[in-house]
RNA sequence: CGCGGGGUGGAGCAGUCUGGUUAGCUCGCUUGGCUCAUAACCAAGAGGUCGUAGGUUCAAAUCCUACCCCCGCAACCA
């Protein structure tokens, strides 16, 4: 069978702010789904990038001295730290001030024109920013700009848009019909209920003295695009379109995931400009939840974000990347707290996984010299797990995981190879009977190892040449030693 | 009557569409067992008016009605 091509996109961040969980969540089901591709023989396209245009990008370089470009120079840099520190199997950068990009904005923008009109955006707009402001932000300040100290004026400019309400129907079959599938289910009813009035046609461009940070629209110099178009275009842009052969064999994406906090651009902007291309939709869109702590939003004035380079630094990738995968719902808001982290931390990858794999190794080394033997390859039923990763729930696949550890530990206690051990003292049919048995275990070990790659790739490979060459090294290290930074530790009495 | 999601033992969830064995699972807790292992592992147990009140039915967490509570969203918030 050729090797089918599969191709995944996250969303770009703007690079105004660090990266936060909310990101690290994004990366995460996309690397975890990119890996179970690969793992089954698939081409993988998988994009990473940013989003690097606009007024807060340009006030931002300005507060540090930097020029617009120096200063997203300097915070793609930070992004692709992040990213390869989560160790995210990503095979494009993208980045919106690429000249690529920017030459293929202006392409499509040529395309869309059919769909494009000239009209005016009203709004709130800040003269000390030069910028509009959304009618929440307008609210939460009660009309004056904290930054300025004025009063928001209520004004209107000159702007293009994009006919988005020409695709209402098209969008809304495609969405039903799963041509365009929204994932969850009741991601697609909101989007659907939002959507039922048709959609709205929305600001593509700005004057140029209100946006001077972007792209040109082509044939009118008084005119910058304004974010959509621009970002959103990544998702092909980075495969080559429109002039670079090869993108047409990976795109429609067969997965886009966001945050549920941008579904209505994805399902209600983006859809509408690739009609316009001619050009077909994507497969899938995956809607994520958000990440709470303790129960609520989290926020800067709340103090309690958290940032995941912490947890990595403190508890490793694998670890990151195991709480969240798990419990994290992959479709639905999840909750973080240190007790709850290191709970999981030290409980199911400590006692449950990192204890069996040092138990079983051990009983190598002592027992077998290290040496494993031979044993008839057992195969557990990969059946749910792979229905929960097919149906996205990459949570639920951790649990089958997870219940293959629970029966080795269940069948080593029920086979209790130490008093085999003893056994084969006296006993010289003890002998094979007590390798086959720990064969057996190590076999169980790999297998859970492949289970484990799209997830915690580290450990995954860890196990696996712990017990795949057939001799177990002399010194294990275990996989991971109990921490508690955050909460007592019960060990210690008092 | 804006829209959507949800209320199940201490915590997090499954089960609800297609009513029907003792309401399941993970974590926590208690007790017991074991000793290969990271104070780990295994077993047993305690703990639940399935949000509230009605209704349908031989039978409801599950269907119907009303109500209460929590959480998101409410179009340019990258």
């Amino acid at each position: 069978m050729m090797a089918k091509n599969a191709y995944i996109t996250t969303a770009i961040p703007y690079v105004n702010g660090a990266p936060h969980i909310g990101h690290a969540i994004d990366y995460l089901i996309a690397d975890i789904w990119a890996r179970y591709q690969r793992q089954n023989g698939h081409e993988v396209r998988f994009q990473v990038g940013t989003d690097e245009h606009g007024n807060k990008v340009a006030a931002k370089a300005a507060e540090q001295n930097l020029t617009p470009q120096e200063f997203a120079d300097k915070m793609t840099q930070v992004y692709v730290a992040f990213i390869n520190k989560m160790n995210v199997s990503y095979t494009d950068v993208i980045r919106t001030t690429d000249p690529h990009h920017m030459a293929a904005c202006q392409y499509i923008w040529q395309q869309l024109k059919p769909h494009i009109y000239k009209g005016s955006y009203e709004g709130w707009y800040c003269i000390g920013h030069e910028a509009f402001f959304t009618d929440k932000e307008v609210q939460e300040t009660n009309g004056v700009c904290p930054d300025h100290q004025q009063p928001y004026e209520h004004i209107s400019e000159e702007n293009y848009f994009l006919k988005c309400s020409d695709f209402t129907d098209d969008i809304r079959e495609a969405i039903q019909s799963h041509r365009m599938e929204i994932v969850p289910e009741f991601r697609a009813k909101e989007f659907l209920e939002l959507m039922k009035d048709g959609l709205k046609d929305v600001s593509i461009s700005r004057p140029k003295k209100s946006l001077s940070w972007g792209i040109p629209v082509p044939d009118d110099p008084e005119q910058v695009m304004y974010v959509w178009l621009d970002a959103l275009a990544n998702y092909i842009t980075v495969l080559g379109y429109p002039d670079i052969e090869g993108w047409q064999s990976y795109w429609p994406a067969d997965v886009q995931v966001i945050g549920k906090d941008i579904l209505r651009f994805h399902a209600g902007i983006w859809p509408p400009m690739l009609l316009g291309l001619g050009l077909p939709l994507p497969k899938k869109l995956l809607v994520h939840g958000h990440v709470n702590s303790s129960g609520s939003k989290m926020s800067k004035s709340v103090g309690n974000v958290v940032d995941p380079n912490q947890i990595m630094d403190e508890y490793g990738v694998d670890a990151l990347r195991y709480y969240f995968a798990r419990h994290i719902p992959t479709l639905d808001d999840g909750d973080f707290t240190w007790e709850k982290f290191e709970q999981a931390y030290n409980t199911e990858l400590g006692n449950d996984l990192g204890n069996l794999v040092q138990r079983v190794a051990s009983m190598v080394l002592r027992y077998e010299q290290g040496v494993i033997g031979d044993a008839p390859q057992s195969e557990h039923d990969m059946g749910p797990y792979r229905a929960k990763i097919e149906a996205l729930e990459f949570n639920g696949a951790l649990d089958e995981i997870w219940q293959a550890v629970r029966s080795l530990n269940q069948y080593i206690e029920r086979i209790k190879p130490w008093e085999i051990a003893k056994n084969a003292q006296k006993d010289p049919e003890e002998v094979s009977h007590l390798s086959e048995v720990l064969a057996y275990a190590s076999g169980m070990l790999l297998q859970i190892s492949d289970l484990l790659v799209p997830f915690m790739p580290t450990t995954a490979a860890t196990i696996r040449t712990m017990f795949e060459t057939g001799v177990v090294p002399n010194e294990i290290q275990p996989l991971f030693p109990r921490l508690y930074l955050h909460t007592p530790d019960p060990r210690v009495k008092g």
